[in-house]
Order: C-alpha cells, then sequence, then structure tokens
RNA sequence: GGGAGCUUAGCUCAGCUGGUUCAGAGCAUCUGCCUUACAAGCAGAGGGUCGGGGGUUCGAACCCCUCAGCUCCCACCA
C-alpha cells in the first residue's frame, strides 16, 4: 500500500480561495479528505505544491460556465468565413450514450479548431420531436397514471405530450454540456417548434402543388404495436428461425362442393410461414409450367377450417422450387400477393385489426393475437389433418425499428412521396454526390448511397399517431379534400372547386406526418430559410460545412436532407459528410442497452473527466470503421492530462535568472519548433481527411515524446536552480503554442494551463485563441536530433545491459564521417545520457562500442569488460551484416534489376551496399581491437 | 439472392502509385528504477512467413486468381 497526499489549490465562485487535500492510495485517488477555507492572503502556495495529479472535476465546470458566460460559442453572420455545423438532433427522449458522445466529439473538434482558425464558427444544437419514440414513452407514462390514450381527445393527449417534454426532454442537451460541446446555445431548435412545423406544413403544401406528393390505398409497413404505418427505411430485416408448414386443401369436386373431408388424392399442399392468414386466402397460385400440377387449372379448393371455396390460378411468379411449388394467396397481408390480387382481379380479406389482433372476419379467432391464433390454428389444422408436415426454415421478418414489433404488410390510405418524381427534377440529388461536391467520408458509402437512390420506392410519410406535425389535408363528408396549410385557406380552396360544403363539416387528416419530414429540412429550417428564405443567417451559414453522423441514418435522414436542400435552396445543405463508426464493445457487440454493455457516458467522464473521454472516444475510432470501444483507452486519456498538467507543474515552478541563453537550450529551442511545424503539417494533413485519431495521435506524441521527454528534458535546470529567461519565456510560448493545439480534442485542461501560463484578460478564452500557424520544419536540425537522441539510447541502453549506474559519467569517443550532429547536440547527449566528455577521432581504441548509423561510439571502460561477449555480441552484428550485403549485392548484380528498377531504387541499394560495407569494416576493426 | 468491405505484433489499428521514412504506431508484456514535474511516471528490451495456396514481376503486405474466415448494407421468395 502506497499513501500519497496531495493539495491543490482552489478557486472558485462559491467557496472563494482555499486548498484540498487529497489522499490516494496505491495511485488511485480515494476520496477528497478535506477542504479547508483561506482568505486569498492567507494563500501563499508555491508551484511546487500545485496538485501532483490533475483534478479535472472543478476544472471542466468551471471553465464551461465561464465560456457560456461570456458567449463564446454564440455566432452572428459576419465578415468572418463561416463554419457551420448543424448538430444531428438527438431524441427529445434520449439520453446521452456512446455514440452521442462519438459523434459529438468529433463535431466539437472540427468546430473548436474552425474557431480557432479565425472562421465564424457556428454549432446549432436542438433535438428532434422522434414522433413515435415520444408518443410511446408519453402512452407509457400515461399508463402508469392509469390513463389510457383512447380515452383522452387529441387535444389533452397533446397538452400531456408537451408537459412531458418539457419537463424530461431535452436532458440529453445539458449533458452535451458535460463534454464540453461548444455549441451555440441561443441558437437552440427544436423539430416541433411552432416556426419549425410552419416550414414542415409549408413545404407539405407546396410539394403537393408541385405533384411530388400523393395519397393513395397501398400495401404499407405496419407497427402493430405503435399502430402507425411507417417507411421502408424503419423497418429491419432480421433473419430468424421459422417453420415451414404444409397445409393441405381439398380440391373441389364438381358436384360435390360441400365435401371436404381429405381423402387420398383429392388435395393439394401448400407451404407456408404463416398459416394464421388462411383466414385471408383468396386464391391458390401455382407457376403455369409446373408439370405436377397441370391438372388444377380451372379448380377450386377448399379454404381449410373455414371452408371457404377460392380458385386455383396460374402465374409464373411462383417459385416452383420453393416448398410445394403451391403459393396461398393472402392479398391483404403480403405485398407480393396483393400485387398477384390485383393482376388476377380477387378479393381483398382483410383479417387483422390495427393493433395485430384478428377481426370478425376470421370468426373462430376474432380478438385474439395473430400469433396467438398462429398457436391455435396450427392445432386445430393438425386435429383435421391438413397439416401434412411442418420444417424448419430460415426466412427474414422485418421489425419495427422503433417499437421492434414485428411489421405487418397491410393496406391502408397512406400518403407518399414520389420520390421518382422528386428525383427527376433534382438530378443533383445523385450527381452531386457521385462527383464529390458534397463529399461522403469514408468514400465507400458513395455506392451504397447510388443504389438506394436508384431503388428507392415512394416514402410513406403519414403516421397514425397525434405527436407530430398534423398532415395540412382538410375532407368533405364527401371524401372531397383539399391541402392547404390552414383551414381557412382550405375553405377557400373547396369554393374555388365550386363544391358545396358546411364549414362544421369539414375535417383535418387524423394523421401526422414522419418526424424525418421534419428533419430533412434541418439545415435549412434552423435557420429559418422556409419562414424568412433570404434570412441573414440563411444566406451566411447556408450551405453547411460538415455533417457528422452514423451511417445507419445515411437514407432515413442524410439522403433526404440532400433532397430537401436542392429542392428547396437549389444548393446543397453541406459539403462534407463525416459518416462515423458504430460504437461497438470490445467483444464487437453493438452497444445496447438491452445488452448492458454500454457504459454510461457521464460516469465515464466522471471517472476520466471529460477530456479524458474525449481522449478515449477518438483513440479507438480509426477513420470510417466500427470503433470497439474499451475503457482503457479513456484512461490512457486522463493519464496524458496528468502528463500535460505535470509539464505545467514543472515549468510553472521554475523561477528564472537574467542570463544568456545557453547553447545547448538554443538547440533545444531550434529543434522543439522544427518537430512543433513538422507535427502541425502532419496533423493539418490528417484533418483534411478527418483521420481525426491520427491526429490525436501526433499531437499526443508531439506533447508526450517531444516536448516531455525530450525538450523540457533538455533545458530542465538543475534542482532549485533558476532557468535563463530567454528559455523560460520561449518554453511559455511553447507550452502555450501545444495548448491551442490540443485544445479542439481536448478543450478543458488546454484552456485551465493556458490562463494560467499568462496573465490573460476577463473573458479571454483559448477557444477564440489563434490556432498555431504551420511554419516551415527545418529537416537538417530534426535529423541531427534523430542521430544525437539515438546516441544517448544507446548510452542508456548500454548501462542498461552492462548494469552501470546511470549517476556515474561516462567518456564518449566517436568516430564519424559527420561530425556536425554530435556537435551541434553535444549539450543534449552530455546532459541526457550523463556523458562528462565527447572526444572525436579517428583511431579506434576502447573496448565497449556501439553503431549509431555508421558511426561507431566507444566508450571507455577499463576492467569493466567481458571482453568475451562483446566479441560474441559482435560476431553476430557482423555476420547479420554479412548477409545483408550479399543480399544487396545479388540485387545490384541482377541485370534486369540494374535495367528495369527507376535510378533512385538503384541509388538506394548503392547506399546500402556502402553502409554496410562500412560497418562491416568497423566492426571487424573493433573485433581486432579485442584480441 | 445482390452488393461493399475486412483478415498485418497479445489487443486496437496505420501502411499513398509495387522499390529503405516498408514491416510501423499506441496499448499491453518483460527487465531495471519511489532519479525533486509526473509510479496515472522514468529508462531499456522482446514480440510479426502481413489469413492459406498459386500466379504476374528484377522486386509483392500492396496487383491478379483461388480457398477459408469475419463484418456491414440492400432485397417481397411464400
Amino acid at each position: 500500500m502506497r499513501y500519497q497526499k496531495t493539495i491543490s489549490k482552489y478557486k472558485n465562485d462559491y467557496l472563494g480561495y482555499g486548498i484540498w487535500i487529497y489522499l490516494s492510495c496505491n495511485g488511485r485517488q480515494t476520496d477528497r479528505h478535506f477542504c479547508l477555507y483561506l482568505p486569498p492572503e492567507k494563500l501563499n502556495l508555491s508551484m511546487s505544491e500545485i496538485n501532483k495529479t490533475y483534478n479535472p472535476t472543478e476544472v471542466e465546470d468551471k471553465w464551461y460556465s465561464y465560456w457560456l458566460d461570456h458567449k463564446i460559442f454564440a455566432s452572428k453572420p459576419s465578415k468572418k468565413e463561416p463554419f457551420t455545423i448543424v448538430i444531428p438532433p438527438p431524441n427529445v427522449t434520449g439520453v446521452l450514450h456512446m455514440g452521442h458522445m462519438l459523434n459529438n466529439t468529433i463535431q466539437d473538434i472540427l468546430v473548436r479548431r474552425a474557431r480557432m482558425q479565425g472562421k465564424e464558427a457556428c454549432w446549432v444544437p436542438g433535438t428532434d420531436h422522434a414522433s413515435i419514440a415520444t408518443e410511446a414513452k408519453v402512452v407509457q407514462m400515461l399508463r402508469e397514471r392509469g390513463i389510457k390514450k383512447s380515452d383522452l381527445s387529441r387535444e389533452d393527449f397533446l397538452k400531456y405530450a408537451w408537459e412531458w417534454k418539457e419537463k424530461y426532454g431535452g436532458i440529453i442537451l445539458e449533458q452535451l454540456k458535460k463534454l464540453g460541446a461548444s455549441v451555440d446555445w441561443d441558437r437552440t431548435r427544436f423539430t416541433m417548434e411552432p416556426s419549425l412545423s410552419d416550414a414542415v406544413i409549408e413545404v407539405f403544401v407546396r410539394m403537393y402543388e408541385k405533384g411530388y406528393i400523393y395519397r393513395g390505398l397501398r400495401m404499407v409497413n405496419w407497427d402493430p404495436q405503435g399502430k402507425t404505418a411507417l417507411s421502408d427505411e424503419e423497418v429491419i430485416h432480421k433473419e430468424v428461425n421459422s417453420k415451414l408448414y404444409h397445409l393441405r386443401y381439398v380440391i373441389v369436386e364438381e358436384g360435390k362442393e360441400q365435401d371436404q373431408t381429405i381423402s387420398a388424392n383429392n388435395f393439394l399442399t401448400v407451404a407456408t410461414t404463416r398459416p394464421e392468414t388462411i383466414v385471408g386466402d383468396t386464391a391458390i397460385c401455382v407457376n403455369p409450367k409446373d408439370e405436377r400440377y397441370q391438372h388444377l387449372k380451372g379448380k377450386k379448393v377448399f379454404v381449410p377450417i373455414i371452408n371457404r371455396i377460392i380458385p386455383v390460378i396460374m402465374d409464373e411468379y411462383v417459385d416452383m422450387e420453393f416448398g410445394t411449388g403451391c403459393l396461398k394467396v393472402t392479398p391483404a397481408h403480403d405485398v407480393n400477393d396483393y400485387q398477384l390480387g390485383q393482376k388476377h382481379n380477387l378479393p381483398v380479406i382483410d383479417i387483422m385489426n390495427d393493433d395485430g389482433t384478428f377481426n370478425e372476419h376470421s370468426v373462430l379467432y376474432a380478438g385474439k393475437d395473430r400469433f396467438a391464433v398462429r398457436k391455435e390454428i396450427v392445432k386445430y389444422l393438425e386435429e383435421l389433418g391438413h397439416l401434412a408436415k411442418t420444417e424448419d426454415i430460415k426466412n427474414n421478418v422485418g421489425y419495427s425499428e422503433r417499437t421492434d414489433a414485428v411489421i405487418e404488410p397491410r393496406l391502408s390510405k397512406q400518403w407518399f412521396v414520389d420520390m421518382k418524381k422528386f428525383l427527376k427534377h433534382n438530378p443533383q440529388v445523385l450527381e452531386d454526390v457521385m462527383n464529390d461536391e458534397i463529399q461522403l467520408v469514408p468514400a465507400k458509402f458513395k455506392n451504397t448511397y447510388r443504389h438506394w437512390l436508384e431503388n428507392v420506392k415512394d416514402w410513406c410519410i403519414s403516421r397514425q399517431l397525434w405527436w407530430g406535425q398534423r398532415i395540412p389535408a382538410f375532407y368533405l363528408p364527401s371524401g372531397e379534400f383539399v391541402v392547404a396549410k390552414t383551414k381557412e385557406e382550405a375553405i377557400g380552396k373547396f369554393k374555388i372547386q365550386n363544391l358545396k360544403f358546411k364549414i362544421e363539416e369539414i375535417t383535418q387528416d387524423e394523421d401526422v406526418l414522419d418526424t424525418w419530414y421534419s428533419s430533412w429540412l434541418w439545415p435549412i429550417s434552423v435557420f429559418d430559410g422556409f419562414k424568412d428564405p433570404n434570412n441573414k443567417d440563411i444566406n451566411y451559414y447556408y450551405p453547411t460545412n460538415v455533417l457528422v453522423t452514423a451511417p445507419e441514418i445515411l437514407f432515413f435522414w442524410v439522403a433526404r436532407m440532400i433532397m430537401a436542400g436542392y429542392e428547396f435552396r437549389g444548393q446543397r445543405p453541406f459539403k462534407d459528410v463525416y459518416l462515423t463508426g458504430i460504437v461497438r464493445d470490445k467483444q464487437g457487440r453493438k452497444m445496447s442497452k438491452s445488452l448492458g454493455n454500454s457504459p454510461d457516458p457521464i460516469e465515464l467522464m466522471q471517472k476520466y473527466s471529460a477530456d479524458g473521454v474525449r481522449f478515449g472516444m477518438l483513440l479507438s475510432s480509426p477513420a470510417g470503421n466500427d470503433l470497439l470501444f474499451d475503457e482503457k483507452y479513456c484512461e490512457q486519456g486522463r493519464n496524458f492530462t496528468n502528463k500535460v498538467w505535470n509539464a505545467f507543474r514543472l515549468v510553472k515552478g521554475w523561477t528564472t535568472v537574467d542570463a544568456p541563453m545557453p547553447e545547448n537550450n538554443k538547440v533545444a529551442l531550434e529543434w522543439m519548433e522544427a518537430k512543433l511545424n513538422e507535427a502541425l503539417a502532419e496533423a493539418e494533413e490528417h484533418y483534411s481527411k478527418f483521420r481525426l485519431s491520427d491526429v490525436l495521435m501526433t499531437n499526443y506524441k508531439l506533447v508526450w515524446d517531444s516536448f516531455c521527454a525530450w525538450y523540457l528534458e533538455m533545458i530542465k535546470p538543475g534542482f532549485e536552480q533558476p532557468i535563463d529567461k530567454g528559455s523560460y519565456e520561449a518554453t511559455i510560448l511553447i507550452f502555450e503554442k501545444l495548448m491551442k493545439i490540443i485544445h479542439p480534442l481536448m478543450p478543458f485542461i488546454s484552456e485551465e494551463i493556458w490562463q494560467d501560463l499568462k496573465e490573460r484578460k476577463e473573458g479571454e478564452s483559448i477557444c477564440q485563441a489563434a490556432f498555431p500557424e504551420t511554419g516551415k520544419a527545418d529537416a537538417s536540425i530534426l535529423a541531427a536530433a534523430d542521430i544525437a537522441f539515438e546516441t544517448v539510447a544507446q548510452v542508456r541502453n548500454l548501462r542498461s545491459s552492462k548494469q552501470l549506474s546511470p549517476k556515474n559519467p561516462l567518456e564518449l569517443l566517436i568516430k564519424a564521417a559527420d561530425q556536425t550532429p554530435y556537435k551541434k547536440f553535444e549539450g543534449t547527449i552530455c546532459k541526457l545520457a550523463n556523458i562528462s566528455e565527447i572526444k572525436f577521432t579517428n583511431t579506434l581504441e576502447g573496448a565497449i562500442s556501439f553503431m549509431v548509423r555508421t558511426d561507431e561510439v566507444i566508450v571507455p571502460l577499463e576492467g569493466q569488460v567481458d571482453s568475451e561477449k562483446e566479441r560474441e555480441t559482435l560476431t553476430k552484428e557482423l555476420e547479420y551484416l554479412k548477409g545483408f550485403l550479399i543480399s544487396v549485392d545479388k540485387k545490384l548484380s541482377n541485370e534486369k534489376f540494374v535495367s528495369s528498377a527507376p535510378e533512385q531504387v538503384i541509388a538506394n541499394e548503392r547506399k546500402k551496399k556502402a553502409d554496410a560495407e562500412s560497418k562491416i569494416k568497423t566492426l571487424e576493426e573493433s573485433l581486432a581491437q579485442l584480441s
């Protein structure tokens, strides 16, 4: 057990000044143990007493309120270049899950970076009214209160729904604050707020007038639980184990229309997965080419149990290979059967109610649920001898995306968008994605997008719900209807048509519109582009820059926003679409409530800090792939914040002195600048390709390796020694730059440190500081440093393998073709490898040596050399090099290689050869020395 | 049934137009260290026939063929 006490300076608006004392055990912080409040004048802690570990909780709350107080995220049209993102509006019913975390972290990074790059960054937040999901929640709430939806009027229900929304809706927006989301809260929108609803209604009317919308009786996907129609996209097909029932239908013999007893040969067998629908059968269909069933032509059969007589029809649609080759036709309950029915003029018998129970058409089974009926009917059929056999098969069953109920194909009157017509008038919807006018990232989704558009079916937009925008269609008792924004307008339209009616007889359509019918307008409607199509905001912010969303809603939402963009603004809605991966657990399973494998993001942030979790999300998120999330990544993020924090402690703890900058520090600084520029350029490249995990890694290494491990070690003064002012100030500047670089990724700690690096004015924030410009990285100093660092590493390695204490200084003898790198970094090498002196030589003496590239470095160590062992290692390396040389020689003596390979490659091979030869020579000399 | 993609170190992944910034990164592992910024750390080290097989080429992780395994999207076969 290892206990540790740490102290942190503390200041906030409620408690004033004070210190916290923390206790930790084995490196893990236990509870905040004790706190003490002191007036400012008594608070005289030096920086060395700054908390040893970074304490994110208070820091994060403090800065988020600071940002809000100073309206840092607010945006107005300006002279700057706009950078706009509209948030994919989460459901009002939603709570933050890992998918949101990923999504919003990415958006925040892009927005924060743009803001620092001097753009007018605007990130618009909001929520979606989520018709089905919300209505389900409200119904459930009512049920808990003992109220049935069916007992309420539409108005009363909506009252409850709004009440629910005000009370519980939008929790998710509050949660986004914890993450640090830099959204402009003043612009928060809701898809069902009045002005957005108006836009929806207006768009509906406009589209109806253009002929893009029609009303019709169609086979739709019916959700018996939500009791509403759904669009094709809301149906999820899953492969399930089912049973294929072989049912016998008795053939009607002439003159024996009453006799339906089964005998040896008087029946045909139909294979079906849905035996319960036999009540709705209106024909049996076989393939006209089917040899087996030629005798059935013109015959009729009895439907088992109910004994209704139905015809046998012939149609090539039937697959002779499947089942028995006989198909039962139930036009009211199957899409294909419906089409067959139309073709052959079959009656349509609807046997089900809207909740999936059977209706009076099915006599015995009326009022019972479809799955219960299936069980019962199979049993009964078996008893009657109609069940020939049962097979196990796998088939696809459609489920409701929202309620997970099995979808029932159902014939009903609904409203549709004529997609073919719409797209014909908006060819850019496809074209501009294919030619990257709108860029999908990753590009593999272009194909998927094209395929969807080319095969798209009409979009069913009416829902049998109350929560949503009510369809603006008005009916007369006679069935005549008009589409109009208001009842008054409707009356006018009826009048124009010279229809006779009483005003009180006019009724409005009971249905509401699909939620996506409002979200597809989002990038336009959040800027009031419908209410006021020429307003400053829409003209300035639209088209937006990036859309960050999950690939799951590519069709639901992204494609339709593109459609709306071109139709209603004549312009794409966004430039880039970054489709994130799906967050999975480390076993690769999708995170879900039912599996319980999804961590609570809020708890995660409490444990690892928001910055840490953001780091973790990105780290496990390779560009364009799903991410296998593991808390360990957040831990790594937390460790990183701690590293940064401690670098800050070090630097802030230095005292300065007026003295010239040591040569060593000058070189360190020069190198650090180069390294920084190199990393900036690299990160910029990654940013441009939305490879944020690579951005993160580049910056992580820049801070941890380059800055902390090398630079700070290079310039660090001895214990309690002051540092020269020049070095100190330069280091503060670099630190500041680093904080800016990591700020989009880790906004809180970067702000906390940035604020303390220098005096800042009230209201100033790193959020608005200028992002560092990428300068030129001096390649020569980077190369020289690599050699120097390699030397340092080799010496350390030597110490480690020879068990030499790092505290005893060593001497180095270097035989190098080019001495500049060693000379330039002499101070660094001496300091970091604890070298007393570096001498350059041409002769080889001394026993222990190693190679840095082609240079030989000798460490004179009398009396400590095991020459036997030395010989062994040298011989081993020599052997390897000789083998290597042979292979290179072979290549170079291959005429075909020399004649066909590009010059550059051959030159490289030649260099390899020369290097190997020189190394071999050195090694051989060393070996000779040993003996 | 159609389409897209994946398989590289123990894990998660990079690897551009075939050629030394081509076998890499981070984490994990192992060995030393409680060295006055940081044990949530420091220093060092060891890990790979690039899924299998075949081909093209002077040269293949990369191109072609083939086999195997995995993932996703789309689709009305009862």
